[in-house]
DNA sequence: GCGCCTTTGAAGTCT
DNA sequence: AGACTTCAAAGGCGC
């Protein structure tokens, strides 16, 4: 698998947290073409992986024309600009007074400017942390914020991307916590008997964030319950209350055995929220930008077309990604020793093993209709209304797919809308805008946009990054075959 | 109101 | 060790 490089700045750094912050290669059989092109970075490829990211720049670039709010911006809460955002700009100003006009994707568009999003991102935050200074008196008595900024006269280009767990701890207005976040959020490090090693760094973290561990302690950062005033208490984009329920009146917890209390408390343990991978990151920033371009609202669609624009992303751009949530990693590690992605194991749904099993063995359900009929389990729609849930060729009763699908995918396409060959299954989405269905190579002339909005690869044979659907199709012939 | 969908990546678990 | 599973975000949608 190819590594980031370490001139990137990337995961070659001695930092490590021993996560491979590693460029994956794609999924696709282009996997290959596209590591010579970009390692060649010479012929008719090369042009081709810059022919994607033209589309994908000229996509976002149309976006940010069209008054899209920048990514992160929209991507964070919605009032927090203000203040906050003033910090941050004066904060990048002087750590990058000749890069804080610019925009993220300025910094995306041109190479030679790539540091220009670990200005505004990774840098411009992590510095943030570093130099931002504390609060007077050492982050105890902060000096009330007026109203600098609101949102609408804040230019979203002049808010330098953060990711949240470094806006968040930047800000001296965090994320919105929810209006009852004084009642519910009980940090999990309040319930440990070490305090120290959660919320106030250990000596070891301290000496890497001195500044930010006054920042920390910044009152207005401080949970409402809890040990008020304790350093420990951050609130924190990475956690958040257990799910909406009220806690118990002092009487009927009065009612409760020691041993129920303490499972409650279990379950009302506020959730310490996984740090965001690459993806993620990369996601958050750029879905206002895909609801806007494409009038998408649907979330799945969205995470399609963002599927592909990561791919078509170059190695340089998302060794930003990368980097910024190995960074993320780091904080997110520094903030919880003792978190582990097992803790959240369970909590956030209730697809259990048993389900899947059950699933499994359905005759009809969608996973063994897949399998069935050669279908990817991934991306393919099973039956001709492309039902993920329920698998139209499961005939109640009969327990089973009564026929193979036919090679005319047709067949897998609703009435007048054949699914392409090498459709991406979220032109297959219900709801996709039908002009998204029009050739990729021929963009709807309504939305001439789109289809450098979706990143739509030229035809070609090198442009296949749907080899998922492609391998779908032997798949099925394959299996046409052994039903002949 | 909960869970699914959909994406990729990280990390945990299982075999 | 490798395969598999879960969870991060997001918002519409189905039940």
């Amino acid at each position: 698998m190819p590594q980031l490089d370490s001139g990137g700045g990337g995961a070659g750094g001695g930092d490590d947290l021993g996560a491979p912050d590693e460029l994956l290669a794609f999924q696709d059989e282009g996997e290959e073409q596209d590591d010579k092109s970009r390692d060649s970075a010479a012929g008719p490829e090369r042009d081709l992986a810059e022919l994607k990211s033209s589309l994908v720049n000229e996509s976002e670039g149309a976006a940010g024309g069209a008054g899209v709010p920048g990514a992160g911006a929209g991507a964070r809460g919605e009032a927090e600009v203000g203040a906050e955002a003033l910090g941050r700009e004066h904060a990048s100003q002087r750590l990058f007074p000749d890069k804080l006009p610019e925009s993220l994707e300025d910094g995306l568009k041109a190479p030679e400017c790539a540091s220009g999003m670990y200005k505004d991102t990774v840098y411009s935050a992590f510095n943030l942390l570093m130099h931002y200074p504390p609060p007077s008196g050492a982050g105890q008595h902060p000096q009330p914020q007026p109203p600098l900024h609101n949102k609408a006269s804040q230019p979203a280009h002049s808010v330098p991307q953060l990711s949240p767990l470094y806006e968040h701890f930047s800000s001296p207005h965090p994320t919105p916590a929810p209006a009852d976040i004084s009642q519910k959020q009980v940090h999990r490090p309040l319930q440990t008997p070490d305090l120290s090693g959660f919320y106030s760094l250990t000596s070891g973290s301290m000496g890497q964030l001195p500044h930010t561990v006054s920042w920390f302690t910044h009152p207005s950062l401080m949970l409402g319950s809890g040990v008020p005033g304790h350093p420990a208490a951050i609130p924190h984009p990475a956690i958040v209350p257990p799910s909406g329920k009220q806690e118990l009146q002092p009487y009927d917890r009065s009612l409760k055995t020691q041993a129920e209390s303490k499972a409650e408390k279990e379950a009302k343990k506020p959730t310490i929220k996984k740090p965001l991978n690459a993806f993620m990151l990369y996601m958050k920033e750029m879905r206002a930008k895909v609801i806007a371009e494409c009038t998408l609202k649907e979330s799945a669609a969205i995470n399609q077309i963002l599927g592909r624009r990561w791919h078509a992303l170059s190695r340089e751009e998302q060794a930003k990604y990368y980097e910024l949530a190995r960074k993320e990693r780091q904080l997110h590690m520094q903030l919880y020793p003792g978190w582990s992605a097992r803790d959240n194991y369970g909590k956030k749904k209730r697809r259990s093993r048993e389900k899947h099993q059950e699933s499994n063995t359905d005759p009809g359900s969608p996973k063994k209709c897949r399998a069935r009929f050669g279908l990817n389990q991934q991306t393919d729609w099973c039956g001709p209304c492309r039902r993920k849930k329920k698998c139209i060729r499961y005939l109640p009763g009969e327990g089973r797919c009564p026929s193979p699908v036919p090679s005319d995918d047709s067949a897998l396409g609703c009435p007048g809308s054949p699914a392409p060959q090498d459709s991406p299954s979220y032109l297959l989405l219900p709801h996709f805008p039908t002009e998204l269905l029009a050739s990729p190579a021929e963009p709807a002339p309504t939305s001439p946009g789109l289809s450098a909005a979706l990143s739509l690869p030229a035809p070609g044979p090198q442009q296949t990054p749907h080899s998922v659907l492609q391998s779908t199709q032997l798949q099925r012939q394959e299996s046409q075959r052994q039903a002949a």
